[in-house]
DNA sequence: GAAATAGTGTCTCTGAGACAGTATCAG
DNA sequence: CTGATACTGTCTCAGAGACACTATTTC
């Protein structure tokens, strides 16, 4: 039957009728140090209960799933957007019947991702909502912890999306300020493909080429002072290889 | 509000209840010659009268998206899916409130790659819908026709998604029967890209490494034989780039 | 033989990776 | 001063791209 054809009203019984309740899922992403950490929700109720699970929310009658995402966005984690800088873009949509065992729910998945200054995660203020969403270090969780629903393959998605991403886009720099510095950045690097092996001098090399020095210079507690870029080409080329070998940390 | 807790059955009224129709749109690739086709419909009602739309469908009670999509794959193309290969896999999720002025709909596209021998489209036999599909070249549709709904910027999703795919996977080798030559391969390519400058000598080189010469040879009108491939890595590393100047055909 | 095609050889150039070296900061 | 860090220099090696060349087919 094609979307063509006005259909759907003619071939469909009432009981049979495809409706269902649409959702969104967040992977909401930040950096602090060289981890990268995950807002989660702790389960208090069944299903599910005592289970990590991933904050959402219904989509609108009015508005579509993207803008459902940056409101709940602000609603789930308490965040003041103003203050923060954040990009969200859809991950993808899981829509297995049986996935939520209470009523058909289809969840497109959404990737947030916020900016710090890698020293301080963003504060997750307790909405109205009684369940308030904490921080929690992403491959630990991957490796320990039980999640509701579905939401491991929507975190594994994320993550997958994200380390693929920075590949060849400059996605990485918005984990962080308009403006920072390189050692921030291959922090990032660092935090999404939990490695430690980023050689500092080629890493410079590779990414000036993209970035714009601002002439200005910040110094950490110790060591020279860094430059200061911003992100000057969208797209990095050719790609940045991830390491494959060697320890993971 | 949290999907961890129990809300919607309090905090919706009726009227507000967040409750869409489900469907799929089809992107519907196959290569001839050197060229992109994809499976289209010729609308015949209101509204887009005229406009060619993607084949679909709504989502069923008892399957998800994925499951609709190659249902409706075989329903709307008539297309007897034993016989030709395909692979379907999840492109985007459209949901704007008025991509369909009729009703809400959300719509999960998907990407379809069948495989052809390169010289003919499979047959698309009118299935049980009046609106049967036909093959459109790509480049040229997205370059003169109206499409309608959202559906050229489902079909631009489709095509840079299958363009990017092919630089680092043999995704390509998807719309190809399982053994093949090179020259297949590369005409894929080209197909995708809209590009005729990829080097013959260099393709070969780059690609051998990730496939496996099952030591058959295989004559075309002239010239030499070509040896016949079946894919062994389904990553390609480093990627290929895709030529970026020089004359697009 | 002529034309077309498959696949290899070869050369150049870009860039990644390893790692040394230099400059600049705090204490 | 020492230690830490930022960044550049340098060398090697892998691989992309251009293109010549050979081998093998049809006509």
């Amino acid at each position: 039957m094609s979307l063509g054809e006005n259909r759907f009203l003619e071939e469909y019984e009432p009981g049979d009728y495809p409706s269902v309740a649409l959702a969104v899922d967040l992977v909401v992403f930040a950096v602090v140090g060289s981890t990268l950490h995950v807002a989660l929700v702790r389960r208090g109720e069944h299903p599910f209960e005592g289970d990590l699970a991933l904050p959402g929310g219904f989509v609108g009658t009015e508005e579509d799933a993207l803008g459902a995402a940056w409101r709940e966005l602000e609603e789930e984690t308490g965040l003041d957007l103003g203050a923060h800088r954040a990009h969200v873009e859809q991950l993808a949509t899981f829509s297995s019947p049986k996935r939520d065992p209470r009523m058909r729910v289809v969840s497109v998945a959404h990737l947030a991702l916020l900016a710090t200054d890698g020293r301080t995660l963003p504060e997750l203020n307790p909405g109205s909502d009684a369940a308030s969403a904490h921080w929690y270090p992403v491959h630990a969780v991957l490796a320990d912890e039980e999640l509701a629903f579905d939401h491991r393959d929507i975190l594994t998605t994320a993550l997958e999306r994200l380390a693929g991403r920075i590949e060849y886009t400059l996605t990485a720099a918005k984990l962080l300020p308009e403006e920072f510095a390189l050692y921030q950045l291959r922090h990032v690097y660092e935090a999404v493909w939990n490695t430690a092996k980023l050689d500092a001098g080629n890493f410079t090399r590779k990414m000036t080429g993209a970035l714009t020095d601002t002439g200005r210079k910040v110094t950490r507690s110790k060591g020279a002072p860094a430059s200061v870029f911003t992100v000057k080409d969208e797209y990095l080329s050719p790609p940045m290889t991830r390491p494959t070998t060697g320890p993971e940390r």
